[in-house]
DNA sequence: AATTAGCACTCTCAAGTGCCGATTGCTAAT
DNA sequence: ATTAGCAATCGGCACTTGAGAGTGCTAATT
């Protein structure tokens, strides 16, 4: 029942981990697999009438407390059965767990959902979010890309009142960015455009993270806009966002929790959901996953966070052209579908990917 | 048992309700009071105690059980003290509550926030809700002022992709609109620059409502736009949109449900939780309350809707110019302190009415 | 040496019991 | 009309009890 792995982190974990013995294995990933399904404490009569084990329930007994012992399972209470701990969910991801496929459907309601909103990055990742939270009841968060080599196609600069202007940045992915700005003194429509137009002519083609301050403020200065303007025009360009740990973290399914039994208590609740206001946490969950390929799984204590002791989070990146430039993630209990999650977090990376690939080779 | 409904409910039910003499008033008033401020049932003795009633305790009881007969109190149980029915908060609210003043700080904190998202219409609303829900902690919810009596300023045609137009509509309000569409054939930059300047010119001052059909047809086809271009900027300059109860509802605050001991009970929780989600119900409240003016009260089974006979709606509407254009509400437990929450709503309704109604008398 | 049956033990959970305190409604006295 | 006094009611809490589930240990078996 050995199980080869999707990605890199895990293969360090596996390696660290000593191997259990065939049967051992066995009935490990029969306790997590039945805990899985039912949420109840597994007991040595569970698993010898349930499954085929070949062993008698005295047998799996020893087992079960040598597992307990070495910190795999643990035990709710005296009279339970047992439980995976940390530990063994983390053995049974590494080695155990055997991967899952979507039907052609899902995949398809995927692609399709990611689709629909292209065009405008925020829409597609709080999109993508919304879809993910729906198909794993579990809460799913996201990053939009980062602008940094995305290729700069077109800024527009509106005025939407005396002293206020809104400012559209479209880059090969299409709409990447917008703000409203309040300017110190008032600009006229025809200023604006002429400056978009300066803007426009200069910039056009190039990729984001090519554009110096320097050439900005030049262009600025030709076209004489008001510093607080050229500033906001900065901001939006990614000169600042780069480090900007304040990107926006969409986020959708919150009210799943409540179906998830581990959260009847109230606190838990509570905590979770202060934990999705506060956006670090999750933000760097996300940001972390941008190092590796692949799907990422962390489980319970191994989460930055003593309120997530009880949850596991799966991330996966994905790519605009050949670099990892956002990532997607799932909070849920730590007794979580982990393989049907990791399929469809693969799924929704390549759906991402596709889109972003696709539209990056496009021009204007 | 007679109800009051809630169709204009402050004023009519006030008059409906037969009027209490001075002791049981004065009784009933002191029994809310004492229940919103410690949420335990008020019994005679906790009511002589603490209140200079003047009248012994037996007497209380007397009164306590008359007021019950009429349905102004409940009795959770046998051995426990009186809680306000609906209709005991209705005859509250309607002839016993005092109105309350804000501080100087509260207004201006209010006002300020209020400010500070101007010019782009959905997060000034957004924003109005978040600040509610925090100053209230419970549910805010609220919709965007209608465009009908926005008068036209400007529409921006920005070309995000291929085949994919961004469309921002800018009115006397600020940025009041924005969407983007997939057309069926490509249009070039220019294409799009040339058929919003001919809106520009076309529509500039006009009010929205007034612009017909008729016009933006000759002069799509002047421009020769594609028809669902066409169709997309018809929609969004509010053609459609008067009728259309998909209004976006903007809401906040959620999380507070969590703190709120009536909603210890999961089951009450989860059922709220889906009735923002589905938005119409919350919708309908808001839009009724455009009918009226300033705060309308609707209390427990007053609401429309079975699973919200433990909680009260606090609506209020907000004008554009001189006419009703938005609402915005809040949705909190029925043992709520009506009377600061209609101080902060009235408030709330002054800060949007002045910033709608400074914006609406500058010009472009 | 590994496996197993048998059994005593432990612990949770649910139901049942009894008591305390809060609050009432009634009655008789003022 | 008001009040004091008092029996009655009921929820909540602590406690007990028994059933059920599951274990760990031991001694017998393979």
């Amino acid at each position: 029942m050995k199980k080869p792995k999707n990605s890199a982190p895990k293969l360090d974990a596996g390696a660290n981990e000593p191997e259990l013995d065939r049967r051992k294995t066995s009935i490990l990933g029969t306790v997590v697999y039945e805990y899985i399904a039912t949420g109840e404490p597994v007991g040595s009569a569970t698993l010898t009438q349930k499954y085929n084990l070949g062993i008698s329930p005295a047998t799996v007994r020893a087992e079960l407390a040598s597992l307990d012992e070495e910190g795999y399972l643990d035990q709710p209470h005296t009279s339970a059965g047992r439980v995976p701990s940390d530990r063994g969910y983390r053995y049974y991801v590494d080695r155990l767990m055997l991967p899952e496929t979507l039907t052609p459907e899902e995949r398809e309601h995927i692609r399709a959902e990611v689709r629909r909103a292209s065009h405008q990055l925020d829409s597609v990742v709080d999109h993508a979010s919304h879809v993910l939270s729906n198909l794993t009841r579990s809460i799913a968060f996201a990053i939009a890309p980062r602008l940094s080599n995305q290729i700069f196609r077109h800024i527009e600069l509106i005025r939407i009142g005396e002293r206020a202007v809104h400012i559209v940045l479209v880059t090969n992915l299409g709409l990447a960015a917008q703000t409203t700005v309040e300017t110190s003194h008032e600009m006229s429509a025809d200023d604006l455009v002429r400056a978009s137009n300066s803007f426009n002519e200069e910039l056009q083609g190039n990729a984001l993270v090519d554009i110096s301050m320097d050439a900005l403020t030049k262009l600025a200065r030709a076209t004489s806009l008001p510093d607080d303007l050229v500033r906001a025009i900065a901001m939006i360009l990614g000169e600042h966002s780069e480090t900007d740990v304040e990107r926006r973290l969409f986020s959708g399914g919150a009210h799943n929790l409540l179906d998830q039994q581990e959260f009847r208590d109230l606190r838990n609740l509570r905590a979770i959901l202060d934990l999705l206001e506060e956006q670090q946490t999750l933000y760097r969950l996300l940001h972390n996953s941008l190092q590796g390929q692949g799907a990422r799984i962390s489980i319970g204590h191994e989460l930055p966070n003593a309120d997530m002791s009880e949850c596991s989070v799966v991330t996966i990146p994905y790519k605009v052209g050949d670099r990892n430039a956002g990532a997607v993630g799932i909070l849920g209990p730590r007794r979580m579908q982990y393989a049907r999650l990791v399929a469809l977090m693969n799924c929704m990376a390549d759906s991402l990917n596709t889109l972003f690939q696709g539209e990056a080779s496009h021009g204007s």
